[in-house]
RNA sequence: GCCGAUGUGGCUCAGGGGUAGAGCAUUCGAUUCGUAAUCGAACGGUCGCGAGUUCGAAUCUCGCCAUCGGCUCCA
């Protein structure tokens, strides 16, 4: 059942919600934020209107109003509505002139429209969009008459908090959330399936399964793992860290905080101190800025493991790797589960190569990182990110042609690899350009995971250098990587991949072994030990239940295997094979178990 | 940080100014069972924290903390 959901999620094309015409659906939610909006001023004058644009699944609309929507608003809302769209109101385009339509919006004493009315090209016709009596300023396109609605297939959802232009310095404002479909079975199939996508939730099933937890009294942002948890951890880590050796990397460890000086010397200090945790402050008077702080990067670190010696041309590539927790201080609203934390482990390295090895070390390094997802299933989910500077804003550090450089190495190489990609501006780190590799959540947030970044900078700022072939010194670059991003993130995503199904070589527990009567726990234990001496991970269920009650619980546990034993198997012998989520069984002699399990974890399947 | 909602035993949730309730889990007892819930009993909460209103607060008010949905920001 939970592949069956698996297999939903990734052949959308075939269902309900795909029927409809997507331009359609998008005028339609459009439309249905302009009665929004038409419903609100009716029952709250005092309102003025902003924006509300159509999005996936929905639409929604920003008010500004000092009070803010409350459910019981929404309800009122939701009916007045429905109201509406049943009186069959005509959606009428009306071409206005520039000056008429300043005046109206004047008139109308509409501040939000009028500002983005003055933005507009003056070559291009000023529309309104006229529903009864209201009329807002709009582009369109819409629905030609509110009988195209379905009043009984949208519904409002939520309310939050938004700011006029999306800057957080302006106007505060209030934004409803709705969602609207072509057919009242769309909507209640779109409700259901999210309901689905919540049962899926990392943190609900991080709690149920086990595997993490947070306490007020340690902190928001700051996850404690548990045993099983811990196991993934390792798991993965274990992973990685040997398929890293395989590829030249060595293995570095680095303390958790550093003196600020370090991140003075790095620019983090300047750039990036918002998101640090404060200094501790260990000067004599206690003022000034001299001390400690916690990490929020471990590059100046492997940097200052690189610069504690002397490197010849020869020895490049270097590869510093390391497990590093980091610390960065996230607003309050942003925290969430694995996915937004305070406290995070990279799977980071650090890459010192020659300019000319740079094409070709990228090249290796994404090749790494897409072994590492289709080792864990998540080579089809993904789509890589080339992050550029936004060309007109100065937060970045280095002049334009090291960044032109950057850029285009990046580009080459996702273009040579056959990657799937796409470039935005204005995502790049303060330091480089990156390419991020992005996944979705079981609730359609999509989330960076690995990257892979190049930096001409850092080595600048420390002055990095090695002894070229003529006998010069010569300036490395660096790459910063990390094919899993950080260990929390990743997890989280994983859970909600698998829905907790983890394949079994990653399962907290692969093998429970049930028992049917008391009589054969020494059979049981025996077996048990001798699968644990082979390194797997096993429990024996000798609670006093009903064998049906046992599998239950382990099915629920999401166990991946059971191993079912009666007087017959310990008998023979031999061991009653039981998959999880499959009905069916299998008798196998212990040394068969033993090879089937071998295989699968082996072969990470 | 901002807007809104929520916060009751380990978990899921009911109750709502007058001495805390259920199911699951846990513990104990009985049951020894062949592929998704055996039966019974017991234990367990100063109702997120702190003030205030009140004869009396889990319930009303305020402040704080945390969580959730967004905004802004990022692995």
């Amino acid at each position: 059942m939970h592949c069956e959901s698996i297999v939903m999620v990734a052949q959308p094309q075939s269902d309900i919600l795909r029927q409809s015409d997507p331009e359609k659906l998008h005028r339609l939610r459009h439309s249905v934020s302009h009665i929004l909006a038409m419903a609100v001023q009716k029952l709250y004058p005092e309102t003025k209107v902003t924006i509300g644009p159509a999005i996936e699944n929905g639409f929604y609309y920003d008010f500004d109003r000092t009070e803010g929507f409350t459910p019981d608003d929404l309800k009122r809302i939701e009916k007045e509505m429905r109201r509406i769209v049943q009186q069959k109101l005509p959606m009428e385009r009306v071409e206005v002139p520039r000056e008429e339509m300043r005046e109206r919006l004047v008139a109308l004493g509409e501040p939000y429209k009028l500002e983005i009315f003055e933005g507009f090209d003056p070559m291009v016709p000023v529309t309104l969009y006229k529903t009864g009596e209201w009329w807002d300023l709009c582009a369109g396109p819409h629905v030609e008459s509110t009988s195209e609605i379905n009043p009984q297939a949208f519904k409002l959802r939520s309310v939050s908090g938004s700011y006029w232009r999306g800057d957080q310095s302006k106007q505060q404002l209030q934004r409803i959330y709705g969602t609207a479909w072509e057919t009242p079975a769309q909507l209640e199939e779109f409700l259901r399936r999210e309901e689905e996508a919540k049962k899926r939730d990392h943190r609900k099933l991080g709690k149920e399964l086990g595997l993490f937890t947070f306490s007020d009294l340690v902190g928001p942002g700051l996850p404690l793992w548990t045993p099983k948890g811990t196991i993934l951890r390792y798991t993965l880590e274990e992973f990685l860290r040997k398929e890293q050796v395989k590829r030249g990397y060595q293995q570095v460890v680095t303390p958790h905080i550093a003196r600020v000086d370090l991140f003075k010397t790095s620019g983090h200090w300047f750039k990036y101190k918002e998101d640090m945790f404060p200094l501790m402050n260990t000067s004599e008077d206690g003022t000034g800025e001299e001390g400690f702080v916690m990490k929020p990067m471990n590059c100046p670190f492997h940097i200052q493991i690189y610069k504690s010696e002397l490197h010849s041309y020869r020895e490049l590539p270097i590869r510093y790797a390391e497990f590093g927790t980091v610390y960065r201080y996230e607003q309050s609203g942003e925290l969430g589960g694995l996915t937004r934390v305070r406290g995070f482990t990279q799977d980071d390295s650090h890459l010192f190569v020659t300019p000319d090895q740079l094409e070709d070390e990228f090249k290796k390094v994404v090749d790494l990182i897409q072994f590492v997802f289709k080792a864990l299933q998540l080579d089809e989910g993904f789509s890589a990110r080339l992050s550029f500077r936004d060309p007109t804003s100065d937060k970045y550090m280095g002049s334009d042609e090291i960044w032109e450089k950057a850029e285009s190495a990046i580009r080459k190489a996702a273009l040579d690899m056959g990657i799937p990609h796409f470039e935005a501006l204005g995502e790049a780190a303060f330091y480089g350009p990156k390419l991020d590799f992005l996944f979705r959540d079981a609730l359609g947030r999509e989330w960076q995971l690995g990257t892979v970044q190049v930096d001409y900078n850092l080595p600048e700022r420390f002055e990095l250098e090695y002894v070229s072939e003529d006998g010069s010194r010569k300036r490395p670059v660096m790459i910063h990587r990390a094919p899993f991003g950080s260990l929390e993130r990743l997890i989280g995503i994983l859970i909600e991949h698998y829905a907790g199904d983890f394949p079994l070589w990653l399962a907290p527990v692969q093998v429970r072994i049930l028992p049917i009567k008391d009589s054969v726990f020494g059979y049981c234990e025996a077996l048990k030990d001798r699968l644990i001496g082979l390194g797997m991970r096993v429990e024996v269920d000798t609670s006093a239940e009903s064998l049906k009650k046992k599998i239950r619980n382990a099915e629920l546990g999401k166990i991946p295997v059971m191993v079912i034993v009666g007087e017959k198997e310990a008998a023979e012998n031999t061991a009653n094979l039981r998959v999880r989520g499959k009905e069916n069984q299998e008798e196998l002699t212990v040394d068969a178990l033993i090879a089937y399990l071998s295989e699968r974890i082996e072969k990470r399947i």
